[in-house]
DNA sequence: ATTACTATACCGTCCAGACGGTTTATTTAT
DNA sequence: ATAAATAAACCGTCTGGACGGTATAGTAAT
């Protein structure tokens, strides 16, 4: 039963040694180092590297689906509350998490395929957002906009202080409040 | 003077392979076969991985400071034309350059200091849609989008047709006009 | 004579995965 | 309660292959 206790060990130590050396030096001997065990160990958990990354991916979609649908049962229909929590969602990760999204560069690196359920999470949402014709572009706007600054931030093109972050995740969430007003 | 000639096909047969097999499966070999020339030759113009990468990284610079810099000469201080320009930059990029900007996620997964000269780039350009304070906000928020976008096509996340591109180009360039009538 | 290559062979390093063992719970039998 | 059996968790080593980079010798055009 120590089994996802150490697995999710695993997942930080992929994602810190990525995060570290970048996604093309991610190694097994490195990630069983960085968690503190032998390369057996870690295969018996993720028997390849394919499973670890997929692994990886499995768990960060888990929490942004997680994140998607947890309804506030009352206004869950609403395009406004869903924006809203997809801005909090991409805002509010927590460092482990944070670091853990350079998975999917390493995923796109290795094997294009393993972001197949992470593209059909995108689309749905995408598609979900596009479903009220007259907001459709703004919707898709603020969430492109949000996505667009994990990206940045995400490949280390841009590092904004606290202050101009909250800035802009501000006026994402004027903009997703006025769309449900109208 | 052929050089320059070969160092395209070099840098279009190595964003090809990324395309094909993924930024982790880059190889000297692949890309020479792949620009139909051997090894050798390619060593011949970029000595190393790190110099081809380099190479391709500071060719989609170069075009989209290019782009950038080209001042109608008017109104070349106005951030709704900054912004137009940019939106037009993104969307209007070549096929070509398109699948070299995987040379991005390649860089990352090679080595973070790459792309050292494009964060700059990035961040040169966030503080210039910062400049006016009023605006600054939407401004930003107008070019994370345009940017999130690229990324979500650039890693696969998402493919659109180009009824819903240009709705969400249109959507954009009416948000900057919008800027700059305030 | 220099530039721009081709072709081939080679070296050192790195790495994924396989394998065989060992220790640590957990369960079952007595 | 205790011993035996079993399964889960983990260790260390080995191997085969891939890859980056170097070296060498030769060709062709300018």
């Amino acid at each position: 039963m120590k089994s996802e206790i150490t697995r999710t060990r695993i997942r930080v130590a992929a994602a810190t040694v990525i995060e570290r050396d970048g996604a093309g030096h991610l190694t097994l001997a490195k990630v069983a180092s960085e968690a503190g065990m032998s390369k057996g160990g870690l295969l018996y958990h993720y028997p390849s590297k394919h499973a670890l990354l997929e692994g990886l991916l499995d768990h960060l979609l888990e929490n942004r689906s997680a994140l998607l649908n947890e309804q506030g049962s009352e206004d869950s229909g609403n395009l406004a509350s869903l924006l809203n929590r997809l801005i909090d969602a991409d805002f509010d990760l927590p460092e482990d998490e944070r670091i853990m999204a350079q998975g999917l560069i390493a995923a796109s690196a290795e094997n294009a395929e393993l972001i197949g359920p992470a593209k059909h999470h995108v689309e749905a949402l995408f598609a979900k957002l596009g479903a009220s014709k007259a907001a459709a572009a703004p919707a898709r706007t603020i969430f492109l906009a949000s996505q667009g600054l994990q990206f940045l931030e995400l490949l280390g093109l841009l590092s904004l202080n606290t202050a101009e972050r909250r800035k802009i995740r501000r006026h994402l969430k004027t903009m997703a409040q006025e769309l449900g007003s109208c």
